[in-house]
DNA sequence: TTTTTATTGTTAATTAATTCACAAATAAAA
DNA sequence: TTTTATTTGTGAATTAATTAACAATAAAAA
């Protein structure tokens, strides 16, 4: 977190991180940015840029040396605690995304997700599962300050004050109304039905 | 379907229709600029931008006809035909936005979902729920076009070979694995994990 | 040695998205 | 009537994101 990286940069840079874990780097611990370009489907030019934007250099020949630049990545964009995640109202695509960051080596976990249905007994992936009504308390106990949002809309409303009034730092919202957050919270939303119109858009010419 | 409008001025006539629609026009049916701007959070200016695009115009005072800028938004960034969609792994999230399409007004409709488990019985909100091994055959016969695709990572390279090959046109591609598709398919990739990394990264200053 | 080749790091150019700013228009107030 | 106050429509300015271009470098080939 040394510079004020662009937006599109860090979460590229979180991309790289992770088409590079993926990779052998163990045989091959070098890379160029065309070939990690070529993985990507971007311009090389693009990732050249983001990493001098983290003030990170290559080899002129040899190219980037994998591990130091996974390495790098981490220490511009992780955060330097532990953060807590929370999923609500997120349904299967939530497990896969919990089964990756409660590895050993990310700064984010998934602490809880929370359900609208009646009390459910289940837990996935080492997830406790709770129902809504608890939200306020775990969020406080746990120290959870990122929530993953994706109730129906005639809820998003009121959940999403509840969430507010327990002191969350960020929100991904996945509901297709629009929410009004504090200038100190920061949201990112997706609007799924404006993303289909679009995609029928862009679909028919 | 006029001109060729910006990406992201789509998505926001998509948004301004549905705001529209939740606004009481029958008593009120003029708006300002500034007072659906206050509404979306946006700059007025970029309303005003994106309905001269459209090529609609307002009243110098009583500000834009609500009927006909929903009716002019439906013209320009609707399908002529209906546009059938199909949910693959997509969970709770599905259903709100189903509920959305498949009302008597929109071209867009969910025609089906397709579930990783066992045959399931269910269906939601007159949308059939079928196996995925079924998929190519229920997206031909169907004639769908339009694919929200949610599955976890491992399964995700397999799946996006079935779709691709079922003669789609676009895909909202969930999974947090990077698809490579031929050009004439449109695709927008939305990486939750990236997403959280970036929001991590800009709740930490 | 010298030449060729390939790649980084970075500035410059381009493109896209957003916002500013103001002339033109006209309803309402004076 | 004349003035004042608003709001649209739009060109110009700004900001952000992406891509091109190339000097500097040094390994490998000649």
């Amino acid at each position: 977190m040394l510079a004020n990286l662009p937006p599109n940069t860090v979460e590229r840079l979180s991309l790289y991180r992770r088409r590079l874990l993926n990779f052998p780097f163990e045989e091959k611990p070098f890379i160029h940015s065309h070939q990690l370009a070529h993985l990507l489907k971007i311009n090389p030019a693009h990732i050249r840029r983001d990493l001098m934007l983290m003030g990170f250099s290559g080899d002129v020949h040899k190219g980037y040396d994998i591990k130091k630049l996974i390495k790098k990545i981490g220490q511009t964009i992780d955060c330097k605690q532990i953060q807590k995640v929370a999923f609500v109202g997120v349904g299967d695509l939530g497990r896969a995304v919990a089964a990756y960051f409660n590895n050993a080596d990310s700064r984010l976990k998934i602490a809880a997700t929370f359900r609208l249905t009646e009390e459910p007994k289940t837990q996935y992936a080492d997830v406790h599962c709770y129902n809504i009504s608890k939200m306020k308390s775990i969020i406080r106990k746990e120290g959870i300050e990122l929530i993953v949002l994706a109730v129906p809309p005639s809820f998003a409303k009121e959940i999403s004050k509840t969430i507010i009034s327990s002191g969350v730092k960020g929100i991904l919202n996945f509901t297709s109304v629009h929410l009004e957050v504090p200038k100190h919270i920061y949201i990112e939303e997706y609007d799924m039905i404006s993303k289909l119109e679009k995609l029928s858009y862009f679909t028919n010419k």
